[in-house]
Formats: C-alpha cells, sequence, structure tokens
DNA sequence: TATAAAACTTACTTATTAGTAAGTAATCAT
DNA sequence: ATGATTACTTACTAATAAGTAAGTTTTATA
C-alpha cells in the first residue's frame, strides 16, 4: 500500500466523519468530500464502492476510537471523576465546532439507514453506554459517586443528557449545554 | 375556503409531521406525501409552494399542540405530577411509532434546515422547555417534586432525557426508554 | 346558469445524487 | 525494462428531488 493511498482513504474517512456530525449522514454526498480533497467524485468511490461501505468504515472507526479511549483511561492513573469528565470534554467539543455526536446522528436517522448498517449502528451505541456504565460502577464502588438507580441506567440518563444536550446547544446556545454538563458532575457525586 | 381544500391541506401537514419525525426534514419528499393523498407531486406544491413553506407550516402546528396541551392541563385538576405524565406519554406514543420528537428531529438536522425556518425552530423548543421549567417550578413550590437544580437546568435534563430517549429506543429498544422514564419521575419525586 | 376562483393534473426543467465503465498516469514487483 | 497493480480522471447513466407553467376539472358564488 503506498503512502498517497493510505492517505487519500483516510482523509476521506476523516472527513465523512466530521459531515455525518454536521449534517447527517443523508445531508452529505460524496462530492463535498471529493471536493474537499480537490479530486472528483469517482475518487471517492474508488476507495469505499457505495455509501453505505462508507458508513461502515466510519463506524468502524468509531469503535475503534472508543475502544482505544477505553484502554487509554483504564491505564491512566486518572481518579473515576476525571475519566468521566475526559469523556464529556468530547462532547464539549462537539458543541465548540458546531457539531453532535455520532450516536445521536446515527440514531435520529436510523430509519433511513442502509440495512447493512443497522447492527454496527447498534453495536457501536452499545460499547459507549457499556463503557459509561462501567465507569459509573467504578466510581460507586469507590465512592467517587453516589447514585441510586442502577449503572446501566444512570448511564442512559447521562448518555441521552450529553446526546440531546449537543443538539440543543446548535439550536439555543452553548449556555443550555453548560448547566446540563455541570448538572450531570454534580449530582453524580451527591 | 372549500372543504376540500382544507382537508387536504390538513392533511399534507398531518403526513409531513409523521415523516419529518419517522425520517427527518431532507429525509421525506413531496412525493412521499402526494402518493399517500393519491395526489401529484403539484398538488403539494399548490399548497405549499416550496418544502420550507411546508417545514413552517409544521413547526407552526407543533406550536400550537403544544400550547393547546399546556392550556389544557392548566385547566384540568391534574397533580402536577400528572400534568407532567401527560407530557410524557408524548414521548412514550413516539417510542410505539418508531418515531423521534420533533424537537430532536429539527435539532439534529438544525444545519442543512434553510434560514427562513431556523427561529421558528428556536421559539418551538423554547416553547417547550418553558412549559417544562414551569411544571417542575409548580410542583417544587407545591412539594409534589424536590430537585436541587434550577427548574430551567432540570427542565433541560428531563428533556434531553427525553429527547434521546425515545432516539436510542429505535436502537436498543424500548426497555432503555422504560428505564430512562422511570427514573425521571424517580428521581423528581425524591 | 354563467363566471370566477380553487384545487388540482400534465408535462416539463433544473439540479443533485449515487454509481459505473473505460481510460490514463504513476508506481511497484519481477 | 516490462507487466501488473494502484489511484485516480473523464465521461457517462439512472434515479430522484424541488419547483414551475399551462391547462383542466371542480366548486362556490353572484
Amino acid at each position: 500500500m503506498t503512502a498517497r493511498t493510505t492517505d487519500t482513504k483516510e482523509e476521506i474517512v476523516r472527513i465523512g466523519k466530521e459531515l455525518i456530525k454536521l449534517y447527517g449522514y443523508n445531508a452529505f454526498s460524496y462530492s463535498d468530500i471529493s471536493k474537499q480533497l480537490n479530486m472528483k467524485n469517482a475518487a471517492v468511490h474508488y476507495h469505499f464502492r457505495e455509501k453505505e461501505d462508507l458508513l461502515a468504515e466510519i463506524l468502524t472507526s468509531y469503535i475503534n476510537d472508543y475502544v482505544l479511549l477505553g484502554k487509554q483511561l483504564q491505564a491512566s492513573k486518572l481518579t473515576v471523576i476525571q475519566k468521566l469528565q475526559k469523556f464529556i470534554e468530547r462532547y464539549s467539543c462537539l458543541v465548540d465546532c458546531n457539531s453532535i455526536c455520532i450516536i445521536g446522528s446515527v440514531a435520529s436517522d436510523y430509519n433511513t439507514l442502509p440495512e447493512s448498517v443497522k447492527a454496527k449502528t447498534a453495536g457501536l451505541i452499545a460499547l459507549v453506554i457499556g463503557m459509561v456504565e462501567k465507569t459509573l460502577q467504578e466510581g460507586k464502588r469507590n465512592g467517587e459517586f453516589n447514585f441510586n438507580e442502577s449503572a446501566r441506567t444512570q448511564a442512559l440518563l447521562l448518555m441521552t443528557n450529553l446526546a440531546a444536550g449537543v443538539q440543543l446547544a446548535r439550536i439555543s446556545g452553548k449556555k443550555d449545554y453548560e448547566a446540563i454538563r455541570k448538572a450531570l458532575i454534580r449530582q453524580l457525586k451527591k
């Protein structure tokens, strides 16, 4: 594999990841990607024959990202609260670049996604919720967190606050997102 | 205004409201609507010249729906908890028909919406959050609810739980949504 | 009942999109 | 050096979408 090929293919995925968070799967085109790379439409089709192939790769890339993040946090000496904050930080970045999270993006477009990727979509979401659940569980065990719901339910509450929080922030501003973020941390510590 | 016209125009809005919650604004077409009415494409354009005109009407219709709901709840003799449950009930219905809420739909598509409707979108969301906020405030005053955040923040938490809850439910099933719904009520009562 | 307005249909244009087939230029392996 | 592979471009096709103009039917009204 030549260096150039690898770069282009990776660039396509990188741009695709940006566009799906900015506009959603149905609202970006191969042309949007190829223009950013000063290439033609067909160049993108060379690397990913159908758009759903690109979507599958985007999802795989996010899965790898989150697996990596999980390992990094596990290997770190951060407190559980700090680990959770690292996770939440990602959502704060999304707000700053006018984007929503991949989970909210594919969830809100779910009924129009190609069948071939629906299982992978579910896998990504299960992975992320599972990560949060384990983090909350760990925090409860060592006394950093205090909550009454099951860790699973508490993870769902947190994830939905964040996912819809960044969606709302695009419309009503970052203040609302910040209020949500701060309340989340406060409530877990109590 | 003839009876027939009114019916068709109302039907277009009704179907548009269904489609925007099922697929999102960019993923339904005038053709989808006209087929359901056994009419031609152009018939929809007769009633709403551009698609953004229809979107504006859809948003107006939702605003009216929520204003009406607010009045009905205010006029009722329900407890505040029951009023809130009436509101939450709407989200449970969405899950059952595989849809997401209008707020999540337009928020996740916000960057691709026509400029002409963005203000109205923000207005709808402000209206709904404001309604929830006032309901929570009322419940706190009369002792039905107990929470530490501001009513505004608590309303944001509740709304994001619901909005993203129905999005997740399409993928991971109704169980997760139900866990969220029950936890919401529990936490407010504590 | 004539007429005007309302509610359409027919038939079209323009734009965009996903996707493909064939060709070219560069690079790699033998 | 040569042949094969890689990474594209050129130049399409087919489908779908938004939107329009002109004509037709239906309905209401004077």
